[in-house]
DNA sequence: AGCCTATTTCAACGTTGGTTGAAAGACAAG
DNA sequence: CTTGTCTTTCAACCAACGTTGAAATAGGCT
């Protein structure tokens, strides 16, 4: 019966998410997220050898599942065309649809993950490796698909289109309230309906754009 | 003649600036930035007042020069278009292409300046407040021109269609090495040629999309 | 020269950071 | 009840943090 001690651990990753993803790794302390976790400072070294160790558990925990769905959502796509390739809107509808579907299962907890990974994501310090470390299977997988949807294609433009989705999609699902106060409440960076109307939309049409130049055939 | 002490300010903004971009602000020391600007620790609270009010002059010492410099890039375009609108992409290179020769005459600052703005615009703490303080009136101005270009097009169309833009362009300038990484060396962060090709193509590319749907008029 | 202000150095303050060792509690197995 | 293992608490260490006051220096002005 580990089910006790399992639960203070998963308190323990839902509380470092949570302040992880409001104030950055360096700006919080294991003492504000074992008072949040509700349980003794101690344990955290109990439960992980450091608090870098828990920063790496708390992205690897939902990193695997949400990898696992969007695979699926990506085959899923592919099944539904056994022949010809899935449009590119479709194969970027399977990237962002099953976030949003998470998202829309329990919001507080992949928000918060979500607003981590955006910050992961545009640090130097951890963008390169840890956002490969825990995703590159996946995307090269997803840009696999792509370059199937899109045969005349340069790898290089594929490549590029990939990195300004990838910062479309962080800065989007991170929810920093940016576009609340730019659009003064006309948009709403919570609408995940708004999200799923656009998003794929306007990257397909870049990555389309991109990649029939006129200057090609 | 302030040339001397003026000097030092802006070794430590320098300092400052280098290290906030690779580590973000709660990661930094006073001590580390003093060090690498060569100067004693004490003289940080003596140009500032806190090292609050050094990370808020760092932001602010380039966010003017850059707002101007793009504000010229926008009248020029629209100067060369005194009947007509000038084209999406030709609006959005006007934002680009200023940061751009930034890049070009002085790689290192800009840099280190966009890495940080980076992790600004995707921070949940910081991403509404500051933006908003630095960069709106230029956004706003940038926006209007958006809409002349795209007159059917809905406010919400827009300002989306600016999040998914604004996302792609801070990561893009980042240079985390994130696209090094993935694209195993076919295409490298640093490469601006390479943006300035293909970013203004990909985003203009959305916006025309989105703001006209087959489902309006 | 001496003076005045702007700048820089030095040494320290109190606090809080991540981390640890040892002891206490919980609880199943024998 | 006793033993042993997993989990939790308690108390502390020491290094490093942001910040400050007072003393030293520098450099133009009279």
């Amino acid at each position: 019966m580990a089910t006790k001690a399992q639960a203070t651990r998963e308190r323990i990753l839902d509380a470092a998410e949570a302040l992880f993803a409001a104030e950055g790794y360096a700006a919080v302390t294991v003492r504000q997220i074992m008072k949040r976790a509700r349980a003794d400072v101690a344990l955290a070294y109990y439960h992980f050898d450091s608090k870098r160790d828990l920063f790496d558990a708390v992205l690897m925990r939902r990193a695997e599942h949400l990898n696992a769905v969007r695979l699926e959502a990506l085959d899923d796509v592919e099944g539904r065309h056994p022949d010809d390739a899935p449009t590119v809107e479709e194969i970027i509808a399977a990237f962002t649809n099953p976030l949003l579907d998470l998202l829309a299962e329990d919001h507080e907890a992949w928000h918060h993950y979500m607003a981590l990974i955006a910050q992961v994501n545009n640090s130097p310090e951890w963008g390169g490796e840890l956002m490969t470390r825990y995703f590159d299977p996946l995307v090269r997988r997803f840009i696999e698909a792509l370059r199937k949807a899109l045969p005349h294609c340069d790898e290089a433009e594929i490549f590029w289109s990939y990195h300004f989705l990838s910062g479309a999609l962080t800065l989007t699902f991170a929810e920093t309230g940016r576009l609340d106060n730019l659009s003064d409440g006309v948009c709403r960076s919570s609408d995940m309906a708004s999200i799923a109307e656009r998003m794929p939309a306007f990257l397909a049409a870049g990555f389309e754009r991109l990649c029939a130049p006129s200057t090609k055939d």
